[in-house]
DNA sequence: AACTTAGTAA
DNA sequence: ATAATTACTAAGTT
């Protein structure tokens, strides 16, 4: 697609022609070098305001071309590209290669992914700034054309997103690097070794990725970048985990790579050893004319698949993206052409350098299943990567399972796309396909569940998904209904065909403790079974330490996660290269949205003042009850009213937030909504989430964290949030995720809208920036609202007298006291959420600082800005405004008697007498 | 069936 | 800026 409009706010414009096309941010400065020599033009493109790095006007006529920026708040990634003492001028130099490889030499470039001791003792981890010096390379004479430029250090490749083949280069760079991140202006990637490998096990052969990489870089690649790409894909492909007979083997061609590998105390520990079967010695010999030809196999739902069943192309039918031609198609086709230059290499190809150059003989041994995991982490850590590809089509030994899409289901571009790097050789690779909610990841796993038509099982993260996994199921495809099987807390089911789907949950398959006689006995079956396929649901929670176990229990020849947000707040999201399998595709958010596959959001924060009384409190309590006081500051509550009473007036259909269930009962009571649980019970859900889709009276509905995943509700246009889990940046855009789908979302001009409610001048505010990050990386502009205008004229306003709000401060007091204090019977009493709060997570929020990104995209919002909101005023976020804070400490009176009242109790020792 | 307890994630 | 508290699920009990 053409490239995203850029905003006024993050463009500086060119002051000459050739340079229009030169990266710039908001905070950028750029001179242009006097002379012009030799394509010496310098830009220094910084992302921090106060940066201390700008050029002396001597150091004109350099050639010479800088970036800096900030490493984004979530610390991953080139920490250690920030060395210490390398000038941004010098010439680029050559890190010491990686210590963990044991092949040759080892890369230049940095090793994100050296092992868990190493990442030990780089923390913590600096957060500096990384200088990326592009001074000693040479661009070339047609560099405005190409979008990349290639950083020699870091291997960190920054895309100019407003290039004319900006999509394809795009879609290149999301199979060879990581998006670090991705606004709607200048994008940011990484090579790292995990990024290649995902490369290299969909297809691409190392000669692909330097020569395209080549062809896009403004300059020539660096030397360092060439020999880190050749070093690490050389030792990928190597080896394969392959299941046999329910038990597992390592393979190669190379019986030297097996020594290797046995030689490794960890691997060599967890052989197998007895029969003579697994002497790595022995070969095995593989029917090479069972291999598929590759190539052939047509993924169910596609363009080709509908060609080859006699139907139209593209067929209006498609029951599933915007319907009808559009121009939308047009430009479809004409990308299609501008793709050319990329199709060759991305995608299902055959190519000859690949991993499994058919080899007549393998080598093997076999390996406890109880090891595997371990295994897979040495062998990573190795710089041998194991494959886990499964060629269903020559497994004869697992029974098919009867299961097509229905005809009339076609999938789209992006979702095909990601599947033909699953798909890419013929077999099934294991791996993990990102894409946003609501753009349609069941269907992924269906379709590709329909590919392989073996025994599949899927799991979810709550009864509620598995019910919708099963529902979704018998939509799409023509499965009968009895082959799919249930097993929940309350369904255990089990089919009966040799082979069928099994939906379940995590927690039940991981369960280790004690098990009712029926689980135990699906149990039994579950992991007697060979799996063709699993299905991870919501990957991103895998590598917490329960559900990982269910990677080892069931023996599966394929496995695929499926996730919107591949963020974790701690460091285990690495973790899933090797439980998993590589990331074999990843949506950009902005440019589904604006090809109508998501709908479009405007995100907005609004910030509400703490009423004085709330704020005194606020002051002096301890940390573990502010959070209480902000969640119930009477100005929230206004502001919630306000936006639900705009919104429904404009016929949206509204989720409200709150994690914190004390919260959500009282703003849900006092407002007069229905509101959702954990301890809602299940039919009570249904009954209200089928009122707010069908009946029209109930627009708004409440939801804690259950309501976090899962819960589907395409009706949903607006999101209101006012109380979040501190900063978790996965649940924020989670989030966001359950009004993408909006149903209305191809109405013209239709915008969703998203709310975070946060009380000024509180700790709310950092986490609040912490949790955007994520959106912000996938370039969502966040707009800051401090004043909701006519909320003052709203006919009955919700606490509006001082009396009510210090009525409702003594409550929350009560609560939290009670709670604290007495113990659970009163707690308990005023619902579970009244107890106290503890400290919470989240980064600081970086005073006069900010990133690139986050600089370009909190951009102050202009009152036309916000289409349908214009009832608004909005003022640009201003840091300095949470340092005027009154020091008041002084209370009012009526809570210090209070206070000293409680005191008092507790001195006395015993029961309140409330 | 409703409620309680245990274990776990975040 | 860290450590701990909430909510959720499964499964047992009355």
């Amino acid at each position: 697609m053409a490239p995203q409009r850029r905003p006024a706010a993050e463009v500086i414009s060119s002051d000459s022609d050739d340079e229009a096309a030169r990266p710039t941010g908001s905070a950028a400065t750029r001179s242009a070098g006097g002379g012009g020599a030799g394509g010496g033009r310098r830009i220094v493109l910084t992302g921090r305001g106060n940066n201390s790095s700008r050029r002396d006007r001597e150091d004109e006529d350099e050639a010479m071309m800088e970036a800096d920026y900030l490493s984004p708040s979530d610390g991953e990634g080139y920490e250690d590209t920030a060395v210490s003492g390398r000038s941004g001028r010098t010439a680029p130099r050559a890190r010491p290669p990686p210590t963990q490889r044991n092949g040759n030499g080892g890369g230049d470039l940095e090793d994100d992914d050296e092992d868990d001791e190493d990442a030990a003792q780089l923390a913590p981890r600096p957060r500096a700034v990384t200088k990326r010096d592009f001074s000693s390379l040479a661009l070339k004479h047609d560099h405005s054309s190409r979008p990349l430029w290639i950083s020699p250090d870091d291997g960190h490749i920054i895309l100019e997103g407003f290039s004319p083949i900006a999509e394809q280069a795009m879609d290149f760079l999301v199979a060879i690097a990581e998006p670090v991140s991705r606004p709607a202006f200048i994008h940011e990637y990484r090579l790292t070794p995990y990024s290649l490998y995902a490369a290299i096990s969909v297809g691409l052969s190392p000669q692909d990725i330097l020569s395209v990489l080549d062809r896009l870089s403004k300059s020539t690649l660096p030397d360092s970048v060439i020999t880190f790409i050749q070093e690490y894909t050389a030792s990928f492909g190597k080896i394969k985990l392959v299941l046999k007979d329910n038990r597992y083997f390592v393979e190669s061609a190379e019986t030297e790579t097996l020594r290797t590998l046995l030689q490794d105390e960890t691997i060599g520990g967890a052989r197998v050893r007895e029969g003579q079967r697994d002497a790595p010695n022995q070969a095995e010999t593989l029917d090479k004319s069972s291999a598929p030809r590759r190539g052939d196999l047509i993924i169910p739902g596609t363009n080709a698949a509908a060609r080859q069943a006699g139907q139209a192309p593209n067929g209006a039918a498609s029951t599933n993206g915007p319907a009808g031609p559009t121009p939308e198609t047009e430009a479809a086709a004409r990308r299609e052409a501008e793709a050319d230059l990329f199709t060759s290499i991305i995608g299902a190809e055959d190519d000859p350098t690949s991993l499994d150059a058919d080899e007549d003989t393998v080598h093997s041994f076999e390996i406890r299943e109880e090891e595997i995991e371990n295994v897979k982490r040495r062998c990573n850590e190795l710089g041998l990567p194991m494959l886990e590809e499964y060629d269903f089509r020559a497994d004869l030994r697992n029974a098919d399972l009867p299961i097509d899409l229905r005809p009339s289901t076609h999938i789209r571009p992006y979702q095909e796309k990601s599947l033909s790097k699953m798909f890419g050789n013929g077999r099934a690779r294991s791996g993990i396909i990102v894409l946003p909610c609501g753009a349609g990841k069941t269907l992924v796993g269906i379709t590709a569940a329909c590919t392989i038509k073996k025994s599949t099982l899927v799991l979810c993260t709550s009864s509620v998904s598995v019910m919708q996994w099963r529902r979704e199921f018998l939509k799409w495809s023509n499965v009968k209904e009895e082959s799919v099987s249930v097993f929940t807390a309350d369904t255990k089911e089990k089919f009966t065909s040799s082979a069928g789907i099994v939906v379940s949950t995590y927690s039940m398959v991981a369960n280790t403790g004690k098990r009712s006689h029926s689980s135990q006995k699906m149990m039994n079956f579950l992991e007697s079974r060979e799996w063709g396929f699993i299905l991870l649901d919501e990957v991103h929670v895998v590598p917490a330490s329960m559900f990982r176990r269910v990677l080892t229990r069931i023996k599966a020849h394929s496995k695929l996660g499926l996730t919107a947000t591949l963020v974790r707040e701690d460091e285990k999201i690495d973790e899933l290269n090797f439980l998993v399998g590589p990331k074999l595709y990843e949506a950009n958010w902005m440019d589904l949205a604006a090809k109508g596959h998501i709908a479009t959001v405007q995100c907005a924060e609004v910030w509400c003042p703490m009423t004085p009384e709330f704020y005194r409190e606020y002051l002096r309590e301890s940390t573990r009850r502010k959070m209480l006081l902000y969640c119930m500051n009477p100005n929230k509550f206004q502001a919630a009213q306000f936006l639900i009473n705009y919104h429904e007036n404009r016929g949206d259909k509204i989720i409200v937030f709150s994690d914190n269930v004390y919260a959500l009962e009282a703003y849900a009571k006092k407002l007069n909504k229905p509101y959702i649980h954990g301890g809602t019970p299940q039919t009570e859900r249904m009954r209200i989430l089928n009122h707010f889709q069908h009946n029209p009276n109930i627009n708004t509905v409440f939801l804690s964290k259950v309501g976090d995943t899962s819960i589907d509700l395409p009706e949903a246009t607006c999101l209101i949030q006012i109380s979040s889990h501190f900063g978790s940046r996965r649940q924020e855009a989670q989030r966001l995720g359950r009004i993408l789908r909006a149903k209305r979302r191809n109405d013209e001009g239709f915008n969703a809208f998203f709310y975070s409610l946060v009380s000024k001048d509180t700790a709310e505010m950092f986490y609040s920036t912490k949790r955007q990050q994520f959106l912000i990386d996938q370039g969502y502009a966040f707009r800051v609202i401090t004043q909701l205008v006519g909320l003052e004229d709203l006919t009955d306003l919700v606490y509006k007298s001082q009396e009510e709000q210090i009525a409702l401060l003594q409550s929350v007091l009560i609560a939290s006291e009670s709670a604290a204090d007495i113990g659970t019977d009163i707690g308990v009493e005023l619902g579970g959420g009244a107890r106290s709060f503890g400290g919470g997570s989240g980064a600081q929020r970086r005073i006069g600082g900010g990133s690139l990104v986050e600089k370009a995209k909190r951009s102050a919002g202009s009152l036309n800005a916000l289409s349908g909101a214009q009832h608004m005023a909005y003022a640009e976020k201003n840091t300095s405004a949470n340092k005027a804070i009154t020091r008041d400490k002084e209370r009012n009176k009526l809570f210090q008697k209070r206070a000293n009242q409680q005191k008092k109790r507790r001195v006395d020792g015993e029961n309140g007498d409330f």
